[in-house]
DNA sequence: CATGAATGAGCCTTCATTCAT
DNA sequence: GATGAATGAAGGCTCATTCAT
């Protein structure tokens, strides 16, 4: 009598939708201003739901980790897959970590909170190592394809080195400080044209 | 209410002093492992002590807390210190940049741990940062006058640089990575004679 | 706001009688496994129905306990109606409780659970207590007519003996080891003819 | 530098051994009156201690429940051993029936609550099992060699008859109605002399 | 009527901190 | 001064019950 797996299950209730939208904005915002220790109950506070429902919809702290996650992790692979089409590959590099250092402005905290506070043996951190490794790969082949790039450095150096170099800013500043710090390291990495490298 | 005056206190019983460092010991080893959220009662075990003996020298978390630290602090500005005579200010300042890593690498997680859990505004985090920038500064500003290194870089470029590469990275291999992306980074910077750099 | 008058309210719904009966069933296996604690939205599943239907039936938790109770209840009195007609009356009464062990067997800890949830002052009680009773009562005038019981033995006396029999053993040769200690206690009350009692 | 495990370990603090006996008062007394699933917050403050305090003597549920049980075992193991002397055997066997009853009467409820709570395969059922039976077997050989009772009784039988007595009965008169319950059934096994058996 | 999401009271458990010994 | 027991606030989680769809 159990309902045929793959048949498509009706759609949810709209106040389903509603409050697990309205956990994941509120999850994110408190994780982003307490760190990765918030309490559940705060969250559902915010979130302006009662904490049964927080824990009907993310069974588990890890799960709602994981789902703020993803969306963030999400966002940032969009944005590289955009940038693919642009003329100068340096640029598009560029631009793709400036642009991303803007999306974790926006977000200042939540995405510390998150990196420090996920397993490093979970499947979402796989997941999002993975997704964005994957994504800065393509823009980075190009560069060095066109030889405007040190060939030993990997889709993970520069990642890691971004995501370092946010974790270390805060406050306000924020985005100024992160885009000269990575610009300085980009700019040790690249040569020719339009660099804004130098000495 | 005050104690006389001037009068330089008692020196401290022997096994005080012992307790203490046994404290601080154990501490930064149970922070490493369990990370900034162990528990006191832990610390205690592993000192060898009572609870109360802990509560005894550092009667608050953040006390506990804030003295380790400042121990890892210390040492690494030590470090810098030891290099001030190096002939060849751009190897003073890699050299520095290694046997930082080296250090963090032996107390790995340690250093994680203390720097999400301590409070951006203590006073605690003003004392490192003043300490470090400062052991810094004075390399970084032997290789400018050498002509060797970009005018624009800040001793707080370079330190939050190297801890931000540090976080992202942890587990074996953690030196060797971290090292390469460091020696990335100053590559960059750096030009002339001995560098490593290149493309 | 009473509905109309002694009007016989419309027939039920075919699937409502369905759904009630699914949920007794699965309910009764329900407890048996999980004892007296296990949670209604188990039932509710295991019935194959929503939580909100079996609220529907049995507005609250004691009311569901009650309509199983009284199920298994009513069979054991059924059994001793079955029996009344018997002439040997002794062979009856241990007829009877060899029916009866056989029958709390089949549905194992189904009846210890409940034993132990229902309160002694609860309606449920008192009409279960009464039934049982009154059947066994019939069972026994009848041996002690024939002279073949102590006349000191109550009702009460076997059914107390005979539950609590059941209540003590559990698990595999749960059925022949109270078989067992039953006949030793009936042995004790009867004398005479087929009785597999003696020394 | 750990303690010997052997050496005899400094005696525990006076408050320690009060609590610890307050602790087991209570939840005897709280258990009888509430059942195995009252709440430990209760036994607690019924203790007039704090919760923290309960969890450190008895750092789990079942701890707890198992120290309150081995209590009362212990309890009706020494009567047994008390009895052994008596000239009469039956006799003996029958004043430690009676007086487990007096004793369990006194206790209304609470081995009742332990018994069902008792998960059938912990280490303490094994120990309390083990316990009675061993004592009633010294009682019961004694009779049997006085062709006094019957052989196929085992000291399980009685046990768990007397056990299964108990737990059907509650309330004022408990101590009569079982009495007179469990001599019935001794009277069908025994034979001779003082007994009070017969029709 | 059926459904299953929402709610929140209440129990469990941990741990920083205090305090008696 | 050292010790470790006592305390209780606080967060985690479950589940009976209500209510929107």
């Amino acid at each position: 009598m159990e309902r045929k797996t793959e048949q498509p299950r009706r759609r949810p209730r709209a106040d389903y939708l509603r409050n697990r939208e309205r956990l994941l904005t509120a999850a994110a915002e408190v994780f982003r201003t307490h760190g990765g220790q918030a309490t559940l109950e705060g969250v559902a506070k915010a979130a302006g739901v009662g904490i049964g429902t927080l824990y009907r919809h993310f069974p588990t702290r890890e799960a709602l980790f994981e789902a703020v996650y993803r969306r963030e992790i999400n966002e940032m692979v969009a944005l590289a897959e955009r940038l693919e089409g642009e003329a100068d590959p340096v640029a598009a590099l560029r631009q793709w970590v400036h642009a991303n250092i803007r999306l974790i402005a926006t977000k200042q905290g939540m995405l510390t909170a998150l990196a420090l506070a996920v397993d490093k043996s979970s499947e979402i951190y796989t997941y999002s190592y993975t997704s964005l490794t994957g994504a800065i790969a393509r823009l980075l082949a190009r560069a060095k394809e066109a030889g405007r790039m040190r060939e030993d450095v990997t889709p993970e150096d520069l990642l890691l080195t971004l995501i370092g170099m946010c974790l270390v800013r805060t406050g306000p500043g924020f985005e100024d400080d992160v885009t000269r710090l990575a610009d300085l390291f980009l700019d040790g990495l690249t040569k020719g044209q339009g660099d804004s490298g130098g000495m």
